[in-house]
DNA sequence: TGACATCGGTTGCATTTGTAACTAATTGAC
DNA sequence: GTCAATTAGTTACAAATGCAACCGATGTCA
């Protein structure tokens, strides 16, 4: 019998930790504002660069396409985004929020800047720096 | 406008970084063994501990019942995992593997410690530390 | 110009996952 | 002992996700 242990398994904590701190961001928004975490994702992007394609949303929420089309269509149903079409190539779509959508952006901004503040004062300084540079190392590129 | 950066969140850097470990070893095995993640988390659990309850795996896994349900369903089927009734307790059932399931088993413990080794290695020793403490105290307890 | 590959984005379909309801067995209050 | 409440586990149905095909627009190269 081996002394394998998935507790300790890397990919395993990650999964884990990843999905706890997830959920627990995901309950102070997604009720009150009916957005789904992708939804979250789109916003948070278009909130703090104003304008993007879809094909640029898919590099800065690391999201494939079809998961960023989704997220746009919700959050333009919901009336929270615009599209506008790109005089420069027609194949493209210009993204941006809506008066109501940049209002719910300044509405979750400071949650997730509590949220990221409460978890940060859950780690002592070396796990908090440590933490920082081994999510740099194993995230893609 | 806001400074808030997604790419500096918490969150969704453990979503990016979680997710990017998860593919990289699940390709190590999934077409090899046919085995999806949460079959992995079954056979890792009953590989070291010899025989569970589905209920005990629920724990030890992190998954919910439903998940368990079907992860063990899907050994099942695949001869991996046998069930026998617990003379204790009727609604319970006792899992363990087979034969093929632990040669399966005896087959990915080595991809698996090969893949921690791998990514440990990317870690300097300090990054090592803090995403280890880091891992403990943001996952249920 | 025209033929063809490529790109941005959406849609259809199959698979996976989550939620709730359900069955069967056991426990516990009385 | 009887019966309601709880527990182990499965199933049915809905929502979310992934993959591949697709459509129209643009780029490329002759």
């Amino acid at each position: 019998m081996s002394n394998f242990a998935l507790s300790e398994f890397l990919p395993y904590r990650l999964a884990v930790a990843a999905s706890a701190v997830s959920d627990r961001f995901a309950r102070l928004y997604s009720a009150r504002f009916g957005i789904s975490i992708p939804e979250w994702r789109v916003l948070a992007v278009l909130g703090s660069f104003g304008t993007a394609h879809a094909r640029q949303l898919t590099a800065l929420t690391t999201m494939d396409k079809v998961k960023v089309s989704r997220a746009v269509a919700g959050l333009e149903t919901a009336g929270l985004l615009k599209r506008r079409a790109d005089a420069a190539d027609a194949r493209r779509t210009l993204l941006s929020l809506t008066p109501k959508g940049a209002r719910t952006y300044a509405a979750i901004i400071p949650l997730a800047e509590a949220m990221q503040a409460a978890l940060l004062a859950e780690l002592p300084p070396d796990a908090r720096a440590g933490l920082d540079a081994a999510l740099t190392l194993l995230s893609p590129r």
